[in-house]
DNA sequence: ACCCTCCTGTCA
DNA sequence: TGACAGGAGGGT
């Protein structure tokens, strides 16, 4: 489910929230989270949270100042929410898998389908991804001409790769190639500079218009507070097979690549 | 590039 | 009942 827009936009609704505050304890509901390193969780402390690829990380102080690190991969259908002690047990904690029980109340890992991963670390090398941020200012149109390389992939699997760009998922592969008026069969090496240079607009653009309007709801993403996303009214492709192209009127069409849904517009994208 | 698997829920 | 779902890892 969540993306980079998504998982961005909890991690930097944590932060403020979570920061400073101890790890009193760790209930873990479903066994298939527990993992030796959780342990080492307890009476840590909260010094920043962000993202990492489509993890959000937590970066504590542990004993003797050590750091540690905790990231929580939501993977499909997870949600991380933040509850305070003043209300526990609303709605939206029907799948709770576990509970990070902090100071002022809990860091609640809901997640109906059980995909969701903890990993504690002590290194941050173990939990970075391998690819690089597409958000990050060494991501320049150059570079990302070089990330495509010589490589035969369909552009719209190529963006799914977390070991070239991290953080892009299903929902804004489509988007940011719609954005970039590119074919998501186009092989990813084939791309002239100049075409290089719209892809890199529009992975920037659409990633950071998503982020500001705290991502997407298309079925049940929800942020730390619990609230929905509010990107959905700009999805111009997404779930919108058989539609009419907001921009040329021709009709949005669905193609499995992957054994996942791409959409795109067959006259804007060629 | 394809298929399947990990899970559970929802919708046609 | 079957198809499909925002992710990712495995094996052909």
């Amino acid at each position: 489910m969540p993306e980079l827009p998504e998982v961005e936009t909890i991690a930097r609704q944590l932060a403020p929230l979570v920061s400073g505050q101890q790890v009193r304890r760790l209930e873990i509901v479903d066994a298939k989270l527990a993992s030796n390193g959780l342990k080492l969780l307890s009476k840590c402390r909260i010094r920043q949270v962000m993202r990492l690829g489509k993890q959000i990380v937590f970066e504590l102080a542990g004993r003797k100042g050590r750091p540690l690190w905790l990231a929580v991969h939501l993977r499909m259908s997870g949600r991380l929410l933040w509850v305070p002690d003043a209300h526990r047990g609303s709605a939206e904690q029907r799948y709770v898998r576990a509970r990070i029980v902090l100071d002022r109340g809990a860091l609640v890992l809901d997640d109906p389908r059980r995909f969701a991963v903890l990993t504690v670390s002590r290194s941050s090398d173990d939990i970075a991804p391998a690819g690089l941020d597409p958000l990050c200012g060494e991501l320049t149109s150059r570079r990302l001409a070089g990330l495509l390389g010589g490589s035969p992939q369909p552009l719209k699997l190529w963006l799914l790769r977390q070991d070239r760009l991290s953080g892009i998922g299903n929902i804004y592969a489509s988007e940011i190639l719609f954005a970039a008026c590119l074919h998501p069969r186009r092989a990813a090496g084939s791309l002239s500079a100049d075409e290089a240079a719209r892809l890199h607009r529009a992975v920037r653009h659409v990633l950071r218009k998503a982020i500001a309007h705290c991502g997407t709801t298309f079925s049940d993403f929800l942020d730390a507070r619990g609230r929905e996303g509010g990107f959905g009214r700009f999805l111009k492709v997404y779930g919108r097979g058989g539609q009419p192209c907001l921009s040329c009127g021709t009709l949005i069409e669905r193609e499995v690549q992957g054994g996942r849904s791409t959409y795109f517009c067959p006259g804007c994208q060629r």
